[in-house]
DNA sequence: AACTTATTTTAAAGAATATTGACCAAGGCG
DNA sequence: CGCCTTGGTCAATATTCTTTAAAATAAGTT
């Protein structure tokens, strides 16, 4: 059945959350923060997370950072309609959606199985491997963030952290373009920037490693004037 | 349902469009500025935008051209009577339309249902595929700016920044002319200034690589002492 | 047809962007 | 501490794209 991790400070918005889920037949995992739902993501496996952005203590963005550390599951945020700026940050972060509060129950539902739909496509349905949940595949690439281990072809390659990261920015979407800056939101948070050439030196060690497992590797590509693209042909 | 975005700073015009264009029967989703509608645009998918073009922050014409990158919904600018070199630049910018304020309830909805009719079968009304958010479809072609990839006839055709863009200004009112310095300002923003011949580089360019696909492209005609028109017999 | 104007094409200079190797700084760790 | 790994920056080089100029062709005019 499909999991769905809710986390929300607001005990209304979690209790209405879990009743129009569960009446559409999800299993919910509800969290009053963030924390509490980081500890229990390992055990609880779900297919796709609901966040509140503005929360106590952890807020969403940081959240789906730590998240994105372990799965790249689909992520929806709810987020108020005055909270444009988070919204950009969240989307450029690798957030998958959005949702406005207060939410159309409609609507929400809609994304959920949009989004889904798009994860089953993609990782070709039979990849959801229950027994790991956070492990992600598109096509060659096999990426386990809890292990941090990367595999292409089935061939292990050893990435550290920041490349790490970037790949699975760029892998996150396949076929889509992402800019340096977006890029660079991914894999160092906001307020952290560095050069663009810096994200050209990552993708040099990112693409040479990748090469020594086949010497073939084309699958990122660059688009002159425009970013990065991660092109898997299968 | 129809959804339509609306950008406004004046809350009571935001409001009174609410009203008229829900009364009509239209989902609405409202901005009080070009940096909230652009963030949240993704996201919603409207079928047609709704916007001043005198702004704050943004104005109407910085957020076309940034629209303009995303997709190729019909939007229209709400103008005063005064804003007559605004509005020139907005339609050569690759605005659809335009209703002067004060404007009739009447005739703003007549100019919405017209656009609206008009993409419908122009795409084709099936292209309107909610799932993949900006792809554009204009009779054999298809756009993605998100992916940046172009097909011809289902072939794949590689373009570069300017070519995309000349394409999209081109494509986006298949059938209408569009003078160089037209094309200039979609593709360039106002402000930057080519020579000509420039754009005929481009055209040049652009056409060649389609015939790579298609050796009997003809969807770009040049209309000698006016400009150039894109126009796919289908 | 001769003339004028506009477009296409070619070729090449010029600008912008990307790649790469080298270097240095910071931090981890023996 | 010294060694090693990693990450960030720089600068030289390579690549790709854009623009322009000029010649060739085409279209409109008288």
């Amino acid at each position: 059945m499909t999991k769905i991790l809710t986390v929300d400070d607001d005990r209304h918005i979690l209790t209405s959350l879990s009743v129009i889920l569960k009446a559409e037949g999800f299993e919910v995992e509800a969290f009053p923060d963030g924390a509490a739902a980081l500890d229990a993501f390992s055990r609880i496996k779900p297919d796709l997370a609901l966040i509140d952005i503005k929360m106590p203590r952890m807020d969403g963005l940081e959240l789906l950072q730590k998240l994105r550390q372990k799965s790249w599951i689909p992520i929806i945020f709810l987020t108020s309609k005055s909270d444009e700026i988070d919204e950009i940050l969240g989307l450029r972060m690798g957030a998958d959606e959005y949702v406005t509060q207060p939410f159309s129950e409609r609507l929400l539902i809609e994304r959920i199985r949009t989004l889904l739909r798009r994860n089953d496509l993609v990782s070709g349905k039979i990849e959801t491997d229950k027994s790991d949940t956070n492990v992600m595949k598109r096509g060659n690439l096999t990426m386990d963030p809890q292990r941090h281990t990367v595999q292409w072809k089935g061939i292990h390659v050893a990435l550290t952290i920041t490349e790490f990261l970037l790949l699975q920015a760029l892998a996150i979407r396949p076929g889509f373009v992402k800019s340096r800056d977006q890029l660079m939101d991914v894999a160092y948070g906001d307020q952290v920037y560095v050069d663009d050439r810096t994200i050209d030196s990552h993708v040099k060690r990112l693409r040479k490693k990748m090469r020594v497992a086949d010497e073939s590797f084309t699958a990122i590509e660059t688009l002159y004037g425009i970013g990065y693209r991660y092109n898997d042909a299968w």
